[in-house]
DNA sequence: CCCCCATGTAAGCATTCGCTTACATCCGAC
DNA sequence: GTCGGATGTAAGCGAATGCTTACATGGGGG
């Protein structure tokens, strides 16, 4: 009256479940016993294969992060990203940014969310335009894909919650062109 | 032996206390013995007075957005919402955004004070443009907010994090007029 | 003066949490 | 076959948490 005995499968398991629970609930609300629960695994093996909470959860946010992002040429990044945090709906707790936000206070999580934000996204969104402060301005175009992301997928607000995403992309494309357009000729 | 019998001012005390912590920490970080402590209040006083530790957040939340939203008039309120959120020293007790992105709450009485929020900033700024999709763009708006004070105050996210708060605000108004001015005359 | 209730205090209760321990059971090596 | 480590299970421990209770006390009204 046991499970097979397979480690390998009852450490993704685990890894899975703590994934989604930590994604949807944040690490402080995710409880070890949710864990293992929605594994179908004896909490006691949470500890033996992963050592403790804290340590589980910077392995979902190591292997999630691994998978992020993938290259875009710089002139679509903003429309291509916009896109797939609107066209998210079916696993929106797959993408790191919801565990991350939910869980703010684990430096280890906003470590690698910054990182990541920092060499990619922005940089990619600061090559758009010539101003002096590019950077800057990339970060506040970046500021508003993740806001839009985090009002949906976090809040749920109507009606951006179920708005039409190529509305949403013209309209945020739009704006965001004042910021990103090229004042020089080039 | 104990603090002067001065309901009011116990009452004021707490609130004090748990505005910070709950922007500092959110609300599952932060415990009753925390604020009553730093209140310097016996904690017993906190359920005397609040109710319950939800009832007081709830409280803290309400409380600040209703100061914000009254002294702002809705052509400001996008100014004044930018320079509170992009103050030189973050102080997580000038806005309940903090508190509200450090908080994953579902299900109590704090989720339906943050669900009001949402829509007293969305009515307000809504106002603003007489476009049909005036409600979309105002969400819109409003997540840009949302995702600065997330970029800033819960990753650290350079250069925004210390960027120049006039700076950041003119940029950010110089965008969303475009999605807020007024297309009819009126 | 004295009563009484608002205010403040101290202690603890019930639950939940992360984590540990002690033990059962299976399977491959020899 | 049997021995031993790998795997799974059941139970519970100590600490922390939200909240309650029982009691002390001070100050204003009669």
């Amino acid at each position: 009256m046991s499970r097979p005995r397979d480690a390998a499968a009852t450490k993704a398991a685990l890894l899975d479940a703590a994934t989604k629970l930590f994604g949807e609930r944040g690490f402080d609300r995710t409880t070890v016993r949710d864990i293992a629960g929605l594994a179908g695994v004896n909490q006691a093996l949470l500890f033996r294969y992963y050592g403790s909470k804290d340590a589980l959860f910077a392995t979902v946010l190591a292997t999630q992060s691994r998978e992020l992002l993938e290259d875009s040429p710089a002139e679509h990044l903003l429309r291509n990203v916009l896109l797939r945090i609107m066209e998210e709906r079916p696993r929106p707790e797959d993408h790191p940014l919801y565990a991350v936000l939910r869980s703010s206070h684990h430096d280890s999580a906003a470590e690698v969310v910054r990182r990541q934000m920092g060499e990619e996204y922005a940089r990619a969104l600061s090559s758009l335009t010539d101003a002096e402060d590019a950077e800057l301005r990339a970060d506040l175009v970046l500021a508003w894909v993740v806001g839009i992301g985090v009002l949906r997928g976090v809040f749920g607000k109507q009606p951006l919650a179920d708005a039409d995403a190529t509305t949403v992309t013209a309209l945020v494309t739009q704006a965001a062109s004042v910021l990103l357009e090229h004042t020089r000729l080039g």
